[in-house]
RNA sequence: GGUCCGGUAGCUCAGCGGUUAGAGCAGGGGACUCAUAAUCCCUUGGUCCUAGGUUCGAAUCCUAGCCGGACUACCA
């Protein structure tokens, strides 16, 4: 009895373009999906673009056209995107259709009737401008703590403090950077607490969640209250209108998760299926493929939901980690932030489809993409190898075809099939590394064999006719078996072996028993090596990308001409230059020389050093530095650098901190300046 | 600080209570020439992070610590 199995991918958001990140997930999904229907599943993968928010409205206003027109562009460049990676959706949808619309109607009135749903007036920031109330990502200030200007609207990137936009000194929207002010609207909340006893149940079952991540839940948020989630916007604002509190719209996490149940209905319409059977009913089950930084909303929003509307519950959320390349973060600097279409440009699919399969695992854990190892896991195990098995043997059987009996191989075939169980399991709990582990195996037996019967000796021996044609039939079967197996992955090549033997892949069933008796076509390549030239080009096309779409900073560029050191802008632009200030208020600040005399860690800190600093005369301060993660204690002693010398002291958890020693950098990175020769402490900066 | 994951050959990893710890890649030697400079054979290489404990027996289980990573908090 086969299984029905309706799997989804997260919806990709329609203000930007699919990169190899995002892959991960698509690729992992349809691999799952294809194995599944390979086997014999009944199993349908359904996706949509995610359309609705402020940022699309905000991305509409300044191309000038309609929401509409935006998210149909978007949307096309996405599918196509996918396509190129023969990702294989049966719908792929829109949150922005009228089924969607519907079904958010529909879930809607079920939380109502549930009297999950919480009516409160929030004061939030508007821009009088624009007319719109402001998200916190369209807020920049000065931090109310301490005093750095031009800071996000959530939390301060000097100081860490959390706030919200409405603390923020000075605040201006970035939208047209004008003054916002503050506004109260009437915000509709569903009161998740109420559900705290289910969720507990369900995250904790031990089914539905990986191990990991049902532990996060529980120490993170099970063992409080659940706060009550925010699900509604103010006009105007691009999405759905609440049918039963005019004016306000459902938050675009709300009706992004019903487009998985609206995909689906969709492909039911066309199909002649009923909603129902997919999504109300215990015979089917559910599963949800998404990144760990969406965790939140699909393992307590999401599951809560379901429930209230009387839906399915996931049967599993499988949950992924993040790509790395070469061990970092992708960067649009260094040109590893690359899109699916530049891929696209120069590389085969094949292989990322490969070697994402050797690095996922059924866990969260992040996966890293060394360009190394890129390069010699595809042509190593696939053409080396696995290919291989068929471009030597084939065309010694292209007049021939395979023999009509299947002879003698010594037991590689049935060893071969007998993996095919193991094999299967490791696909089924999404351990493909595990699962190609075994492949490649299979293909370093198949092999020696080869080499053992030297077909290319018995074609010189026209007695030796027959021979030749049962050796390459065994190579060509085992290729073939291989082939199967990796079909999920590459279903290309599966489609290559198919019509070189006559004979289309289409079950996995098909590697328990050897093909005999066909014709063999002509046999040509089927997948190049990677060149490490061309994923060169790739990453040097992404940083051409990234660099053409960084704006211009502030007519900085203009000079760039008569610039010979052609520094990158990625520091400029990951930190904007701050509102203008007049010589006075910047006179405020005194910067001064000093030396440190002394500095020791702070052994309870993670990130911080106390030194002490000297302005000359005896004259010292203590200053807490945030860097520990850059340098020792030791190699700091004696040498000078530059301190904010009248900040307002700070009582800290380790002492009080009468200053601050300014360095460059952020985030990861942190530079001491220090002066020329000859600066003495106590020197003030002008 | 808390939680979770990991630390096994130069690299990527398997093994997770039971014979002298494995694979692939890389390195060394040889063979072959059908094949996309592919393949095959042989081979070098490991205090299985450390220290204790449990056990007849530990890479494997327990405890503590060290190191790396993810998340989360505090702090700047």
């Amino acid at each position: 009895m086969p299984r029905r199995l309706l799997v989804t991918s997260a919806l990709p958001y329609a203000n930007g373009h699919i990169h190899i990140g995002h892959l991960v997930e698509y690729i992992q999904t349809d691999i799952w999906v294809r194995f599944q229907k390979l086997f014999g599943n009944d199993c349908r993968y359904m996706c949509a673009d995610d359309t609705h928010g402020t940022a699309i409205m905000i991305r509409a206003r300044q191309e000038g056209r309609s929401e509409e027109e935006v998210i149909a562009d978007m949307q096309a460049a996405h599918e196509q995107d996918f396509a190129g990676f023969g990702i294989e959706f049966d719908n792929y949808g829109s949150t922005h259709s009228e089924e969607n619309r519907e079904l958010c109607h529909e879930i809607w009135a079920a939380i109502r009737k549930a009297n999950l749903v919480k009516e409160e007036s929030v004061e939030q920031l508007f821009d009088p401008q624009a007319g719109t109330f402001l998200a916190d990502r369209f807020v920049r200030g000065t931090c109310p703590k301490c005093k750095s200007p031009d800071q996000p609207g959530d939390n301060c990137s000097v100081c860490g403090h959390h706030y919200t936009p409405i603390e923020l000194i000075d605040p201006v929207s970035t939208l047209t950077g004008s003054k916002p002010e503050v506004r109260s609207a009437l915000h509709l909340f569903i009161e998740l607490e109420k559900l705290h006893g289910f969720l507990a149940e369900w995250t904790q079952s031990g089914e539905h969640l990986q191990s990991e991540i049902a532990n996060y839940l529980q120490g993170h948020f099970l063992g409080d209250p659940l706060r009550d989630w925010d699900i509604s916007r103010p006009a105007p604002y691009f999405g759905f209108e609440i049918p039963d509190s005019p004016g306000n719209y459902w938050y675009v996490w709300f009706d992004a998760p019903i487009g998985y149940i609206a995909s689906t209905w969709q492909w039911c319409k066309r199909n002649g299926q009923k909603l129902d059977d997919w999504w109300k009913s215990p015979d089917c089950e559910v599963h949800h493929f998404i990144g760990k930084d969406i965790t939140y909303f699909h393992t307590l929003f999401w599951p809560g939901m379901l429930k209230t509307a009387g839906f399915s519950l996931p049967t599993k959320v499988h949950i992924h980690g993040f790509l790395t390349v070469d061990g970092e973060k992708m960067s649009k600097s260094k040109g590893t932030f690359v899109r699916a279409r530049t891929y696209l440009n120069h590389l085969d699919p094949s292989y990322l489809r490969y070697f994402y399969a050797t690095k996922l695992s059924s866990r969260v854990d992040d996966l890293d993409m060394a360009i190394d190892e890129f390069i010699a896991k595809v042509n190593t195990d696939l053409v080396n190898k696995v290919v291989n098995l068929a471009s030597r043997t084939a065309k010694f059987v292209e007049k021939t075809g395979l023999s009509a009996k299947y002879p003698d191989d010594g037991g590689l075939f049935a060893a071969a099939a007998a993996a095919g169980d193991e094999i299967a399991a490791a696909y089924e709990e999404c351990d493909f590394n595990k699962a190609m582990r075994l492949i490649v195996a299979l293909a370093d037996r198949a092999n020696p064999f080869v080499e053992e019967n030297k077909p290319w000796e018995l074609r010189k021996d026209p007695a030796s006719a027959e021979r030749l044609q049962d050796v390459c039939t065994i190579a060509l079967n085992l290729f073939r078996q291989l082939a199967i197996y990796l079909a999920p992955v590459l279903p290309k090549l599966a489609q290559q072996t198919g019509e070189l033997l006559n004979n289309p892949i289409t079950s996995w069933k098909q590697a328990a028993t050897p093909l005999v008796g066909t014709p063999v076509a002509k046999f040509t390549h089927m997948l190049q090596r990677v060149e490490e030239k061309d994923l060169l080009a790739m990453i040097e096309e992404s940083k051409e990308e990234s660099q053409a779409s960084q704006p211009a900073a502030n007519g900085l560029a203009a000079s760039a001409a008569s610039d010979p050191w052609n520094d990158a802008g990625d520091a400029l632009a990951a930190e904007p230059l701050a509102p203008e200030c007049t010589i006075d208020e910047f006179a405020k600040v005194d910067l001064r020389v000093a030396r440190i005399v002394s500095a020791e860690e702070v052994p309870e800190a993670r990130k911080l050093l106390k030194l002490q600093l000297s302005l000359g005369g005896g004259v010292t301060k203590q200053v807490f530095a945030g860097i520990k993660a850059h340098y020792e204690p030791q190699q700091l002693v004696g040498r000078l650098v530059v301190c904010v010398a009248n900040l307002a002291p700070r009582t800290m958890k380790f002492g009080v901190s009468e200053g601050m020693v300014v360095a460059a950098g952020g985030g990861t990175e942190a530079f001491l300046l220090t002066p020329d020769e000859g600066a003495k402490p106590g020197h003030r900066l002008h």
